[in-house]
RNA sequence: GGCCCCGUAGCUCAGUCGGAUAGAGCGACAGAUUCCUAAUCUGUAGGUCGCAGGUUCGAAUCCUGCCGGGGUCACCA
């Protein structure tokens, strides 16, 4: 359980009371209470604002309102010392048995510790990497792959009912582009002399073997024809390999998405009308001529009357347009069609990660999505900044277009999927990250993921060693429950086990603000106690964990370890990393 | 020029819907150290939180304006 939450609804029940007995106004709004660790851990092990938050609604003075709020605290039976500081925040310290109990439950829950009903089974959408098909996936992909992922765990974990999508954008000119260049690859596959791909067109060589497959299922019959003729066919071909590359890859990085959305199906299916029909229908249509961009006029400006949407009533800096001068669709069209449909499969969150390319994109798709769900749909979208691939400290380069790059595919088999994840996720999404395919191999305390990984093995490496050293106790985590946990009273064993306590309310608030980079951050201080735990049973072989003359203390230490190897493997189960049992 | 993101210790970065004396790692400096369960450990120094205003009992956090870096910029996807 959130202990703070917990104590949260204690304090409030207390505040009642005090409005009850008619020491407090009644009906005060406590939604700004908070009961939090305090920064300072020696202020002890619960903080509380309240009086210094309803202190104006009361009509008292904050240290008064503490000290009444106080004396009804100390009274409680789990709390051991309440003090008032500062200001007018009451610290409170709580009993031992409130923090066995917490070991108790993480051993009872195992990896599920920190699993809530936060989310209330409130369905939302987890949309990320949507790479357009048209080739591998690169490293840059890969964060946005690994951000989802791993947010849609988070959710899920907190009681969100989750749906992991893909957007497939088949439609418009670059499949085209993309179908041309497979085309000469097919040719070259029959024989034909192609020279150099012209520029443009997408160089790379794994286009070689959607040619060759091509021409192995139709031979020569594309030959010679139109475009028109075969450019539909070919390029529906070769969007096909793209996505089974694409999940080959995901495949490959752990990600499993449960839906992909098609930009053409969802198009021909007439998505983009309905859109239109519904716009209009609400008068937020017209057609006009939009102002040159400020301050840098391209060259090939002209002013051209475009069916627009109005997006600036819906907060967004101009009018955005739904038809190309061509008549077409805008690929933004296409994209409001993709959302009201995601909205309408009743999603009223809906989560975007997009690349950091793309951040001048999202003010008209937020506001497309109010205007057409009259503000009941709400999407957030998360920009990942770039990834700069490092080696030994030097920038490897990499681009899409020029064909010599590195894929993620390339990567992954150089250091591992587990690493790949895990570093993705060790920066916030909207920071650039620098991801060094030295530094994230060594073994030393600066490379997180070994040092989490480490934690974990440490963990286990106990554990298997007691099987020998103690067997007498039995390891299953449930009989170690049974422990006698009162014999932990080393302060760093309590403040490790306090540490394990912040978990719940860790995984709440990281889902809540959508960051699972804070996940990455608590495995690494949780990492760094216990580490710091088992370094002092070098100076003081009374703080080791296996203590053959003592049992009944082992089988509590044992206890704890394997409460932390459960949070490690907890949160590296909403990274989607593998718990290693030990490290070579 | 407009919009978005970033700016915190020498370096790389955390910092909880505004909370108390702003943290960690690396590096630097000073010590300890073959003890064991598994790849050292402990301590010290280091900051006008880019700048200037504002809101608040209280601001690294919110607002405004600047400065610096990156991204993006009518029909691409």
């Amino acid at each position: 359980m959130n202990l703070f939450k917990y104590f949260r609804d204690v304090v409030v029940d207390e505040l009642e009371q005090m409005a009850a007995a008619g020491g407090l106004p009644s009906r005060l709004d406590t939604s700004r209470v908070a009961v939090e660790p305090p920064r300072e851990r020696t202020h002890g092990d619960l903080s509380t604002n309240a009086a210094m938050v309803l202190a104006k609604p009361a009509g008292m003075k904050p240290r008064d309102l503490a000290a009444a709020l106080a004396a009804r605290l100390e009274k409680n039976a789990e709390v051991t010392g309440v003090e008032v500081a500062g200001p007018g925040f009451i610290n409170l310290r709580l009993a031992p048995a409130v923090w066995y109990a917490r070991v108790d439950e993480i051993l009872r829950a195992g990896t599920a510790y920190g699993d809530s009903d936060l989310g209330q089974g409130l369905a939302v959408n987890v949309e990320y990497v949507s790479a357009n098909p048209t080739g591998p996936l690169t490293v840059g992909h890969a964060r946005g792959a690994v951000v989802g992922d791993a947010l849609a765990a988070l959710l899920a974990k907190v009681g969100f009912k989750v749906t992991k999508e893909y957007y497939i954008n088949d439609a418009g000119g670059q499949v085209d582009t993309l179908a041309r260049s497979a085309y000469l690859r097919y040719r070259e596959a029959l024989g034909e002399e192609i020279g150099e791909i012209p520029e443009g067109l997408y160089p790379g060589d794994y286009l070689k073997d959607v040619g060759a497959a091509l021409a192995a299922r139709d031979g020569d019959r594309w030959v010679g024809e139109a475009e028109a003729v075969w450019l539909p066919e070919v390029r529906r071909f070769t969007i096909d390999a793209m996505m089974d590359l694409v999940r080959a890859d995901l495949e490959f990085l752990g990600v499993h998405q449960d839906v992909f959305s098609s930009e053409r199906a969802l198009v021909e299916a007439g998505g983009v009308e309905e859109v239109q029909r519904t716009l209009e229908g609400r008068g937020l249509l017209y057609t006009g001529v939009l102002e040159p961009p400020k301050g840098k006029t391209p060259e090939d400006w002209e002013p051209r009357p475009q069916l627009l949407f109005k997006a600036t009533l819906f907060g967004d800096d101009i009018d955005r347009a739904l038809k190309k001068s061509d008549g077409s669709w805008t690929y933004f069209a296409g994209d409001l069609a993709y959302h009201l449909d995601k909205f309408r499969r009743g999603f009223p969150l809906m989560i975007n990660v997009w690349g950091a390319d793309h951040g001048g994109y999202i003010k008209r798709l937020t506001a497309g999505v109010k205007a057409l769900t009259e503000g009941r749909g709400e999407l957030d979208v998360k920009i990942c900044q770039l990834v700069n691939l490092k080696r030994g400290g030097e920038l490897v380069k990499m681009s899409k277009r020029s064909g010599a790059f590195v894929t993620l595919r390339e990567v992954i088999e150089e250091v591992g999927k587990d690493v790949v994840r895990f570093i993705m996720l060790t920066r916030k999404n909207d920071a650039a990250l620098d991801f060094d395919l030295v530094e994230v191999t060594e073994q030393s305390r600066d490379n997180p993921v070994f040092y989490v990984q480490y934690c974990h093995a440490r963990c286990r490496s106990i554990l298997r060693h007691a099987a020998t050293e103690t067997p007498g106790i039995s390891l299953d985590a449930v009989a170690l429950a049974g422990a006698d946990l009162n014999r932990l009273t080393d302060s760093g064993e309590l403040d490790l086990i306090k540490f394990l306590a912040e978990w719940p309310r860790l995984l709440e608030s990281a889902a809540e603000a959508h960051e699972p980079h804070r996940v990455a951050f608590y495995l690494y201080d949780l990492a760094a106690a216990f580490h710091g735990q088992w370094n002092k049973g070098n100076d003081n072989a009374d703080l080791r964990f296996l203590l053959p003359d003592d049992v009944g203390l082992t089988a509590a230490r044992l206890a704890m370890v394997q409460a932390v190897a459960f949070v490690i493997a907890s949160g590296l189960e909403v990274f989607g990393v593998t718990p290693v049992e030990e490290l070579r």
